[in-house]
DNA sequence: GCCAACGTTGGC
DNA sequence: GCCAACGTTGGC
């Protein structure tokens, strides 16, 4: 199983409403590197939630219930869409100065690919993550 | 609100 | 195929 990680704006669609609806279609991706990391994604693969702009933290875990078909949002077969429903909100959000301080996740396009929506997490990341998070997994 | 980093577009 | 111009993202 690989693990991932994608932002979102609060202010555009933040955890709770995602967690309110109950699983979303994660489409309008528009970026050819972030688009391969949704071709990539098998079902029940897991991902993080990132809250960008405000919050700036990794608020819960998500898993993929559906893999990629073209995303209903445009009529043009380049781009693709997964379907994600929530798992659980992290007992502790993990921010991203926290990330920025352990030399573990330095890794991570988080940091270095700030700009890439959509991004692989690697398993020692996750479980880093996870820890720091309060989570025993 | 500013700006650095990055991606995309389009002229040549 | 190069690169300048432009647009967008996202941290600060």
């Amino acid at each position: 199983m690989a693990y991932w990680l994608v932002k979102s704006e609060p202010f555009v669609y933040g955890w709770a409403q995602f967690v309110e609806e109950g699983s979303t279609c994660w489409s309008g991706v528009r970026n050819y590197t972030a688009r391969n990391n949704l071709k990539s994604m098998k079902k029940g693969d897991e991902l993080f939630f990132y809250h960008s702009n405000e919050g700036m933290e990794i608020v819960g875990i998500a898993r993929v219930i559906k893999e990629h078909y073209p995303d209903p949002t445009i009529n043009d077969e380049r781009w693709v869409a997964v379907d994600i429903k929530p798992v659980k909100k992290l007992k502790r959000p993990v921010s991203l100065s926290l990330i920025k301080a352990d030399k573990r996740l330095s890794e991570m396009a988080l940091i270095n690919n700030s700009r890439l929506s959509v991004q692989p997490v690697s398993k020692k990341e996750w479980d880093v993550v996870l820890k720091l998070s309060g989570e025993n997994y």
